[in-house]
DNA sequence: CGTTAATCGTCACCCTGTGACGTAATCAAG
DNA sequence: CTTGATTACGTCACAGGGTGACGATTAACG
């Protein structure tokens, strides 16, 4: 490392962590990933950048410049970190994006524990569902602008298989404490999956449309799907011109 | 290019050429990626490969040392071709797997084309969906290899997702003809999507233990979509323990 | 034989992701 | 204050995936 390098990137440092402060979304760093600090400072040399300040960097980047032309190293210079500290707070260019996704299983898994035994199944995971997406409003916007990158972009649709998997598993655990089956076995898996499959189409509809509320969308996809898409309960959604031209 | 380098290639193509044909498929060449051979020969140098070529030999390497341990090199290589002609063919190191799966693809359609208005909408759904994955025995062994690959291997499934989604369309275009509704709207999509969640789940099944027909796995996940998940219509499977510790 | 069309090989290049190794910053113990 | 332990960071080098440009090959056509 040569002599003025520090003063550099400190001062980089500065710019970039009043960009993050400026962020509308008004949450503090939060989650750090190299050692996640508990509130009372640990033993070495402290973290130069958070999780979160990466993550809010590379979304303004990703929204602006596209995401396969904002470069690691555009994201890292913003942030006024190297390359190489980026890839310690994710384990890819993508994984930035579902820095967020990954809490909503671990809050999945908590309200499915809680579930009265006397709730039907699909009611059950419906519920447990919906619950887990009651955004507040303040948090909207950024959880738009993710899901409307993830819908399109190739890139990071490649990188959603991984992701899903611990979130089908949440379900399918669950059904399969229910149906009294092993969670690999056929039924469980294929619950976990249809759930997961049918509340994309959910998002995706919101993400494209702001017609309505998330959790409505979650709603009406959810019971059509333990309706097994009775075309007597499939009646078109408001604002949607019956037949079409495509 | 030096001067002998083609008679080196033209000698390794010769035992490439070999090994496919040794390959206990059967199956010759068919569809060549980069202009598609009619029959009758076209105007300018002929093929020196195809990608049926390719993906029996990327098949056999990746089975053999796994798949991110096999570059694009030592395909190429085997194939007697260089590594950029490999990109001609796929798009990606990972597609070589996916080029039987978009012929699929085809076969629903044209399949949904051909089912009566009578048939409701999830029983044409689930007989067009096995009818179309009726396999020849000879060709079991390359299709149960090519899904045990796809679904161990973390960089296949995520390049799985762009070859899925064709596949969703096709159900969920035909879900939107039935209900007559845009096939961007919420029921469609679910749809297609959920048709696709169970089926994969019997695929995984399927993969995992020979006990049983994929046929009869597919039939059994959409029956039970089609049923929402209903538990009284739910058994375990034959040969699966009620209950476990997982 | 010259032209045209299609494929292929070589080369150069960028980007992602990783391992190795030394450095910087903090806390704790002496 | 010094020393050691600990944690994070930067630099460097490298392998591999993927792409564009350009010339060389091979065959059919006229």
């Amino acid at each position: 490392m040569r002599k003025g390098d520090h003063a550099q990137a400190r001062a980089r440092r500065a710019d970039a962590a009043a960009v993050v402060r400026a962020d509308p979304s008004g949450r503090e760093a939060g989650i750090d990933t190299p050692r996640m600090y508990a509130g009372t400072s640990r033993r070495g040399r402290p973290p130069g950048t958070s999780a979160r300040e990466l993550e809010l960097i590379s979304l303004r980047l990703f929204s602006q410049g596209g995401f396969d032309d904002t470069t690691v190293e555009r994201i890292a210079a913003a942030a006024g970190v190297s390359r190489r500290t980026f890839f310690r707070y994710f384990d890819s260019k993508a994984d930035v994006l579902w820095h967020a996704f990954d809490g909503e299983v671990r809050r999945l898994r908590d309200a499915f524990a809680a579930v009265p035994a006397s709730v039907p199944l699909m009611d059950a995971i419906r519920q447990v569902v919906v619950g887990a997406n009651l955004y507040r409003a303040e948090d909207v916007p950024e959880l738009r602008t993710r899901m409307n990158l993830i819908g399109s972009i190739p890139a990071l649709q490649a990188s959603a298989a991984h992701h899903y998997d611990a979130w089908e598993r949440a379900v399918s655990d669950f059904a399969a404490s229910r149906l009294g089956q092993d969670a690999q076995s056929l039924y469980p898996l294929a619950i976990g999956r249809a759930t997961l499959a049918v509340c994309r189409a959910a998002y995706d509809r919101w993400v494209e449309r702001a017609d309505s509320s998330l959790t409505v969308y979650l709603d009406q996809a959810l019971r059509a799907l333990a309706a097994g898409f009775d075309p007597a309960g499939l009646a078109p959604q408001p604002g949607e011109r019956p037949h079409s031209g495509r």
